[in-house]
DNA sequence: CTCCCGATAT
DNA sequence: ATATCAGGAG
């Protein structure tokens, strides 16, 4: 079986695994998606999904959040790790999409990386989530992990392991693809101490039983 | 490459 | 004590 056969088959059984794909995370604009998200980064959803509330409650729009002080920012996200960079960066994104985008999130790669901390992974989410666009394969921790362990790619970098993954799966699945492999790396390939015994997928997984 | 950084599991 | 968690920037 080669690389592309088996991604094909790593996304059928996937798919029949996770029917509904919907982020852990919680959002209900594509704005709060992309908070979430870049709070996200070295840091669990379920932490995220608790201080996001306090967040949209305290600066419920756009606007809000970009004439926010950013210490109180800080002390709102401080529980999600680098908080000195997101407090920041969420303020310029929040800046830049009020002055520079009229008041709405950007539906494009090309402009939503111009916010403050947001690069391909989080712009990819956010497309593909809110806007139905799937421009890029969104490449996590996860998403790294699992494409090398199931010998999708032999690289490192995010941007290498993306454009190793893109020709493997069509699309229209880019988005999927990233949901499968999050949340089975969650719940079946963590980073410590795969389930090798009990997986669906270990018949045609190069790497099982290893480390 | 380094730095940013708190919370949790092991 | 150490590894890991939906990364990004200098």
């Amino acid at each position: 079986m080669n690389r592309k056969q088996r991604a094909t088959e790593i996304y059928a059984r996937l798919a029949r695994r996770y029917p509904e794909p919907k982020p852990a995370l919680h959002w209900s604009t594509p704005w709060e998606l992309l908070v979430a998200t870049a709070l996200s980064a070295q840091c669990t959803d379920e932490r995220v999904n608790k201080v996001t509330p306090v967040f949209f409650e305290r600066w419920p729009s756009i606007a809000d959040a970009a004439n926010a002080d950013v210490a109180e920012i800080e002390e709102v996200v401080r529980s999600t790790g680098f908080f000195r960079n997101k407090a920041k960066n969420l303020k310029a994104a929040a800046t830049r999409i009020m002055e520079i985008y009229g008041g709405e999130v950007p539906k494009t790669m090309a402009e939503l990386i111009t916010l403050g901390g947001v690069a391909r992974k989080t712009a990819s989410i956010v497309l593909s989530n809110a806007f139905g666009v799937n421009e890029g394969i969104a490449v996590d921790t996860h998403v790294k992990r699992l494409a090398f362990r199931m010998g999708l790619t032999t690289k490192t970098d995010p941007v290498q392991i993306e454009k190793d993954l893109m020709p493997l799966f069509a699309r229209e699945q880019w988005g999927e693809i990233n949901h499968f492999l999050v949340f089975f790396g969650r719940e079946t390939c963590p980073a410590r101490k795969p389930q090798c015994e009990s997986c669906e997928l270990n018949d045609i997984c190069p790497k099982k039983g290893i480390e």
